[in-house]
DNA sequence: AATGAATGAGCCTTCATTCAT
DNA sequence: TATGAATGAAGGCTCATTCAT
């Protein structure tokens, strides 16, 4: 099973995705996906046996094709910490725009959602995930010299959720290119102080 | 039929606001307000005909007796910029803690789900009220003596987006008080450096 | 009760016509009504308790102010034949461009509707009053030497059963003046020889 | 789908056809027929989504398989035109007794209920090619000498008008088998002079 | 593995009708 | 008489889910 039926998960994730991106999370219905794959009802529930568990997949899928993770561990072993840094706040610029994630809406509604049936693991991964990288490029950064910081826990903590504030913002009403280039570089300034 | 019917209106809201709190927006039905209610299915179609009609007035009632609005006009004629700082910090605190708004859930939820409706002020007027809140106290600080920022437009957005990012990681994946406390302290320090 | 509820019943079928008239008969609700009455629901049932009962006033009142019988009654005395009959088609004319009736549309659906409940009396009794007219006209002409006629009975019912098909054909699908014009003309004259 | 969803959709024209005969149009509800169908009420939605969709296809099906158009077609090469036009008469008289067409109080009701909404062709098709077909019988007697007649397209117009008003006449409040009889003999011996 | 017809639960919405005032 | 809020039945529609093929 797990071969054959792993090309055709595969599949189905692929348009599913296009689903989420465009209906968010709570109005898509199984139907949309038999629809958007072009297979039988009964044949999308040899594979899955709901939206929820589809979604799963489907972000686990966009997380991991986010090639960034490789990126970076590729180049925390050379590169100096303001290279890092400038790349860190790049990825997350281009998360609050949702050029990476077009998924963005359908996930935050899917947190909410899942907020009130206690199930919260996922996103609560993904942020302190970030926030130990952004931390450990700060420290990385006062080793070498570049950077001043009194407090890396809470500048990349305090950072973070600044960042998370601007994707919800982004998501819901909006946010130009240029307010968030302004803010982000604000940002970056107060939090570590560059020689 | 204003007076009467405006108090079954206040009742209906009162128990749909508990619903919105407890299940999020989108999952709730008419029929689930109707039970609430302990009312008939026709006879909350004479008041309202949308869950998302009810919602609107469920967040506008909360909105309004969130009491803060008239306090802080008047704090703001006598008092010092450190104190009405204070007590701004104090009240994005019960926000991000949710202890005066049980809908916060629910209010990401019909942000996401307008989102894809395109309709958007509602949430974007909020955030940009308290970002020119937080301007002028810190420009009074300013003027007072009391704080020095070099710029106060960026500060005060960076600091509610990141209040935003509390706000949303406190609804998605929850935050203790004393993590809480302890961004905030941190976010004031480095935001406006008190003399 | 009588003087003042007639009063006030007058009121609701003058009103109730013109709902009619617009939507024809099963499509009317009795929340219709109220409003085009503008009295509040259970005030209408104090007068009436169904829309078929309204219905059935509407169609009465409508039949006596059609003051055709009464002209006829006075013209039957005096006038020849050949004007009795001209009156007669005019009329006809008329009903069948629903120029008198605009209820005509709300009448056959009633009529079909009742058929399935078996109460026939009033379609029935104004087709045949019709007959009735139509033959003692045209046996006054023959007598007067106006018309020559075989089988007046016949030529009578034939010629209404005519009209008939023609008001439906009006009420269905439209008929021009000019076809309905042509059509009388026609069957006068092959109905009723004038010499 | 088209062979399965074909069977299917005949079985449920089928068990519809008697609902609409029985009750006939508008006061037909989609669960009438579910429950005339003993299917469930999704099993209905998957082949039609409304009661007027149904009665489309009710009297298409009803229409073809009154085989008079066949037969016509085969009579109309060789026959006389008297037997034609005693066949056009007899077919019609099966119509106005509603021993071909039980459906036909739904049909009326049908019509009016599409004039309030201006959708008119149906019944104005059938209505035409029955003048037509029947003025060509006329034609033809005349021709071949049988039939006298002044003014043929007048004369099947109004015998159709006539015809329409009894299926109507008989359709609300009823005729008697004798009473048809009596008027048709009638209204052929008028309209068309045999000589 | 795959299909898609069928089911039935569940929500939406509208009205006729009642009843306390 | 008159009001209009309230009720609950009735019908519409959609979907998740199953199952025979």
């Amino acid at each position: 099973m797990s071969e054959k039926s792993d090309s055709k998960k595969q599949y189905i994730i692929e348009k599913a995705t296009a689903v989420f991106a465009a209906k968010g999370f709570k109005s898509v219905t199984m139907k949309d996906i038999v629809e958007a794959c072009e297979i039988s009802r009964g044949g999308l529930y040899l594979y899955y046996s709901s939206t929820e568990e589809i979604f799963k997949d489907v972000c686990e899928k966009a997380d991991n094709s986010e090639e960034s993770a490789n990126e970076l561990s590729k180049m925390v072993e050379s590169a100096k910490a303001s290279d890092l840094l400038l790349w860190f706040i790049k990825e997350q610029k281009k998360a609050i725009l949702s050029k990476t994630d077009p998924l963005i809406a359908a996930r935050y509604e899917y947190a909410f959602f899942k907020k009130q049936n206690d199930d919260v693991t996922l996103a609560k991964q993904n942020f302190d995930t970030a926030v130990k990288v952004l931390k450990s490029i700060i420290i990385r950064g006062m080793e070498s010299g570049e950077f001043a910081c009194e407090d890396p826990s809470h500048a990349a903590a305090g950072m973070m959720f600044a960042i998370e504030g601007m994707k919800v913002c982004s998501a819901t009403f909006g946010m130009t290119e240029k307010k968030v280039d302004s803010e982000l570089l604000f940002m970056v300034q107060r939090f570590i102080e560059v020689e």
